[in-house]
Order: structure tokens, then sequence, then C-alpha cells
DNA sequence: ATAAAGCCTGTAGTTACTACAGGGTCAAGG
DNA sequence: CCTTGACCCTGTAGTAACTACAGGCTTTAT
């Protein structure tokens, strides 16, 4: 498989999957004697499993610590969990976040009781 | 003023007003002969503004739109409520989108199961 | 034979800063 | 008078997680 079926296969762009491989993400790929890289079904499972994790939110950094977790030879389902539970109350963090955020700003925009004002009570709150 | 006060009045640190300041989204200070950057009080209102929009959730692209708007002389109200109610469909959406993401992972993470196990149905399912 | 598509490397751009490196300035203490 | 330390200056590089070229190969199709 070269780069470019894989990435259609999976979804992604060429270049984020040479990215990967750049940063060691993704396993290098065996190169072709014109220099193009060629894949194998471990790499698309492997890709697809960075991809998913990312579309679960887990940053690089995470997303690795997932991998090592699946390749290493204990690889105990308990660690796993954990990681997913810590990635949860993060989630769980930025929705309470958001929440406030959301208060805040339908507070602040419920200052506006007259549209037509030229000096805004929304500014001027901003600023004093 | 010099940098360091109005930092410590403001609770950002220098770098970051210089930063501000580089980008256009401070007003210049004038400077002193020596160099350094002198403040006046309409600064630190403004920097209060840019950190509070900030502390809003409010893009750097849309700090901008606002103290555009703070400062146009037909600053109407309106265009305020506008940028904000805008705002405010973005967080909702990106609300929804962790509400999701967190099922998702709860989802995942009821798969295990037995926590000893070696072959983890977590891993499993995001490869495959 | 040539043109289009695909591949290669390497670098710059994105957001919103932070962290230096390598210097100049100024007030206080010895 | 000199030095030490705190403050200031500019400019560059680093962060996350890619994307978008530039400039140059190879392969494939017409």
């Amino acid at each position: 498989m070269r780069i470019g079926e894989l990435a259609a296969a999976c979804s992604c762009s060429a270049e984020t999957i040479r990215y990967y491989e750049k940063i060691g993400l993704l396993p290098s790929a065996i190169r072709q004697d014109n220099g193009y890289r060629c894949y194998e079904s471990s790499h698309q499972k492997w890709l697809t499993f960075i991809l998913r994790s990312k579309a679960l939110g887990f940053s690089q950094h995470e997303v690795r610590r997932l991998t090592d977790l699946a390749t290493a030879p204990s690889s105990a389902c308990h660690d796993v969990q954990e990681l997913i539970l810590e990635h949860i109350r993060g989630v769980r963090v930025r929705l309470q976040e958001l929440a406030q955020l959301e208060k805040s700003l339908l507070r602040l925009q419920a200052k506006c009781v007259d549209e037509t004002l030229h000096d805004c009570p929304v500014i001027d709150e901003l600023m004093n």
C-alpha cells in the first residue's frame, strides 16, 4: 500500500501520515527502491487506532501512552482504564468551565437593555 | 507606569503586554528617553478589556473585533450583542461535542469487564 | 513523448503565547 | 566610586498538532 492509499483508507491526509511517522507516533514504513513508503495492514490498524483516539480527544501524549500500553507485553486492561478515566475527568472539567463561561456570557449580554445605545454597557463592564 | 507595574496591575506578564503591542492588539506605549515603555490609565483599561475578553473565551480575532467596536465612533451596542451571541453559540456547540465525547468514553470504558485481561477489548475496539 | 498524478524532503505558517539569550539602564549599598 | 541586583530592551526559538507550500523526483496514462 502506498501512502495515498493508506490516507484514503483512513480518511486522513498523506501529510498527516508522514507527520506521525516523523514524530514517531506511527512506525516507519519500509521503502521501495524508488523511495516510496510501503504500508501493510498492521500500519493501517495502527493509524486507525491513532485517529480514533484523537477523535476521542486524546492528545498526542496520551495517544503515545495508549500505543505504549497496546504494545507492552503485559498490556493490562487496568492501565488503559486508568488513562480513559483520567481523560474523562479532564473532559468533565472542561465541560464545567464551558458551562460557567456560557453563564457569564449570558449575564454580560443581558446588560444590553437598549440595543441602540452608543455607549455600550458591555464594553464598559469589560473595561472598568 | 512602566511595563512591570502595568503587568502587576493587570495580573499578566510583561511579555504578554509586549506581545499584544507587537500584534497590534494593544496600542503602542510611548517611550521614555531610555527606551522604556511608558503607560497611562487608558492603556490599563484597554489591557483589562483584552484580558477579560480572553477570559470569556474570545479569540484574538474576536477580541480585535470587540476593540474595533469599542473605539468605533458609532459603536452601537447591537453589534456587540451580535458578537457575544455568536460566541455563545460556539460555546454551546463545544459543550455538546464534549458531552458527546464523554458518552463515547464512558461506553468505551465499560468494555472492560475484566481488568486483569491482557488482551484489552478497548485497545481492540480502537484498532479494528 | 509528454502531461498529469503521485511521491519525496524540507521549511514556513497557524494560535497565543512563554522562555530564553544577550544586552542596556538605574537605584541602593559598601 | 563601583558594583550588584532588579528591571527593561530586542529578537529568536519553542509549544501542539498539524497544514501548505516549494522544488524536485517517479510513475502512469494518453
